[in-house]
RNA sequence: GUCGCUAUAGCUCAGCAGGAUAGAGCGACCGCCUCCUAAGCGGUAGGCCGGAGGUUCAAAUCCUCUUAGCGACGCCA
């Protein structure tokens, strides 16, 4: 369906045409000025200086020629010259109505479905997930979402961390405390044990200890790194353990990513990529891309037209290993080779910026990548405590992610049993879905670039602009609908009728907004967007509630447009947390 | 040092393809449950939109300068 903004947009373009002025001016917006008007249109001030004419007269040529409009039921022309417009409340009703048959209620999805692979997550295998995962999760869930909901084929990537000095590291300390295992046994050619020899607890308590140790014992981090050395050129019993590493720790973060939701469509990781590399760095060298610098190779991508210095993409190291960077180009090649995607997003912490700035320069400049294929970066900012200062436990440690998840849960569970007598076991569930509201909603309804706040109390406390608060809105509703269908009433085929009351059209203005703010969030990729609306439309409908009695109205025809406008209210806010990336329960 | 990001109410944040009186939430204060969930609703107080110039009929929004905080700047990822 068109956005309510353009359909009034439409007559006025004709408005502007029949009296003479460009209909690039009958651009509408939302009022500013709600007690004045509901939508208005600045165009005529914007071309006053072109026509040489007041802008006020513009306004009035315009409003002149509305007079038979479909939607605007009224229209003045006003001090400098806005143009201000009220709706007609059945047109309103029946598009509303039109949205409620709709299947995606009136968003439009793309004509061409592009392929848009987003990059997000990015977890190292061995080492539990932290506090500073989560925004990555968090956003990239809800991007590949917003942009699937658009109709695009989306193909969510984890880009697991997989293939570094870390693993030399618990290898060689696998080796230190379990030397009789048969990987170690370069003599040994039978077959590996198909168990793992450590448990996702044990591999979580060796890396670190393995760190530790390499960073005073050099003898021993020499060790670690010839590890890494054999592992990436295919020794036979490192990769075996390397095979166990990625099963025992990739089910764990299976189970930890699906807690909060996320769902990843194609777990890949870095591993995936290294066969790709040698034939990609002969290439490169042999047709002049890249070139010894400083004894390593790399990649030009300064621009005469940039104003600060870029440096040189590096692809490999003077001693011959590969980096950063090497695998990020060669994990371009193979979704090239793989899926040709029209698009990459990469939902990654900002402060990496200048280095995708250097790859995607290098993938453009090697045609690893063809030049109308967008590598777009989302960077965004850190999760700071309540301090400001980047989030920390008590004790001043790294947050482990599932520990700061328990604890909102149980704050949540408090509540929750404090408010209503619910059994155990609903409390529990009810607690999970709306903790994960408040954490997401409360990461999600700030713009992603921006450092953020994360306060437990403020997220926990549940009122306003909260994710429970959005829940509890859509509870009400359910509750609501469910008491009107348990009196054996049906819910199907009921009808949205002009609203007669203030809130019950302003409830309306909110409903219908729906395709346009999923339009631009898509375009901004912009979460924070869709939360700003929903928190608008739960505040309105909460307005409305307060004010209507809904299931007493004794008018049956205003009961039912009643019902259904909380219909269609309930499937948006079902529809947007589902882009955000969360569910409501059944009750709270 | 160079480049970038940020600066809006006591606190946390919106608003930024320029538009009419700068908005929320929390916190403070005052009201509202014989009525579909009060995790709610209504209201009051609280702002030289970091500072200074400029462009414009019109600037929180665009430009320049400036101050403060954060970040990035070749062999980590």
């Amino acid at each position: 369906m068109k956005r309510i903004v353009d359909l009034i947009a439409e007559e006025l373009s004709e408005a502007f045409e029949g009296a003479g002025y460009d209909r690039s001016l009958a651009r509408v917006t939302l009022s500013n000025r709600p007690d004045l008007c509901e939508y208005q249109c600045n165009g005529a001030m914007a071309g006053a200086k072109a026509y040489k004419k007041a802008p006020l007269m513009i306004a009035e040529d315009v409003v002149k020629r509305l007079s038979g409009s479909e939607y605007i039921e009224d229209v003045q022309a006003v001090k400098p010259g806005f143009i201000n417009m009220k709706l007609r409340a059945e047109r309103i009703a029946s598009y509303l109505n039109e949205m409620k048959d709709d299947e995606n209620l009136g968003v439009e999805k793309a004509e061409e479905a592009l392929t848009i692979v987003v990059d997000y997550g990015g977890p190292n295998v061995a080492k539990p997930l932290h506090v500073g995962h989560l925004r990555s999760a968090i956003i990239g869930e809800s991007i590949k979402r917003l942009i699937r909901k658009m109709g695009h084929q989306v193909l969510g990537d984890i880009h697991l961390g997989d293939w570094g000095y870390q693993m030399g590291l618990i290898i060689t300390e696998l080796k230190v405390r379990q030397p009789e295992l048969p990987y170690f046994d370069d003599t040994f050619e039978g077959e590996y044990p198909g168990e793992a020899p450590f448990t996702i607890g044990e591999l979580e308590e060796i890396y670190p200890a393995a760190s530790a140790k390499a960073k005073e014992d050099e003898a021993y981090r020499e060790e670690a790194l010839h590890a890494t050395y054999l592992l990436q050129n295919g020794h036979r019993g490192y990769t075996a353990v390397w095979r166990h590493i990625m099963n025992v720790s990739v089910s764990d973060l299976k189970k930890n990513y699906k807690n909060l939701n996320v769902e990843f469509d194609l777990w890949k990781g870095e591993a995936d990529a290294q066969e790709l590399i040698p034939d990609m760095l002969e290439r490169l060298k042999k047709e002049g891309y890249a070139h010894m610098d400083e004894g390593a190779l790399v990649i030009d991508v300064q621009k005469e037209s940039d104003t600060k210095e870029i440096p040189p993409c590096m692809i490999q190291k003077s001693d011959g290993a590969s980096l950063y960077g090497t695998t990020d180009l060669a994990t371009l090649v193979q979704r090239e080779r793989d899926y040709k995607p029209d698009k990459i997003i990469y939902v990654v912490d900002k402060r990496q910026e200048l280095h995708f700035v250097q790859v995607f320069r290098a993938a453009k400049k090697t045609k690893i990548v063809p030049k109308e294929t967008e590598l777009k970066f989302l960077g965004f900012g850190t999760m700071n405590g309540k301090d400001g200062k980047p989030f920390k436990t008590r004790e001043g440690g790294v947050m482990r992610l599932e520990n700061l998840i328990a604890e909102i849960e149980e704050e949540m569970y408090k509540k929750i049993t404090d408010n209503r007598t619910a059994g155990e076991e609903e409390a529990k569930q009810t607690a999970k879905i709306v903790g994960l509201s408040a954490i997401k909603y409360g990461d999600l309804s700030n713009q992603a670039s921006k450092d953020y706040v994360f306060d437990v109390e403020r997220f926990t406390s549940f009122e306003g602009n909260t994710g429970p608060y959005i829940l509890y809105t859509i509870v009400r509703i359910k509750s609501i609908l469910n008491k009107y269908t348990a009196g054996g009433e049906t819910l199907s085929g009921l009808t949205i009728k002009g609203a007669l009351g203030e809130s019950e059209k302003a409830l309306m203005l909110e409903a219908v907004k729906y395709n346009e703010v999923l339009k631009t969030a898509y375009e901004e990729l912009a979460p924070h967007k869709i939360c700003a609306y929903i928190y608008d439309l739960a505040n309105a409908f909460n307005r409305f509630y307060h004010e209507t009695k809904i299931l007493t109205e004794e008018d049956v025809g205003r009961k039912k447009s009643y019902l259904a406008l909380l219909l269609l209210t309930k499937e948006i806010l079902l529809s947007c947390i589902d882009v955000l990336g969360f569910e409501a329960p059944e009750r709270m």
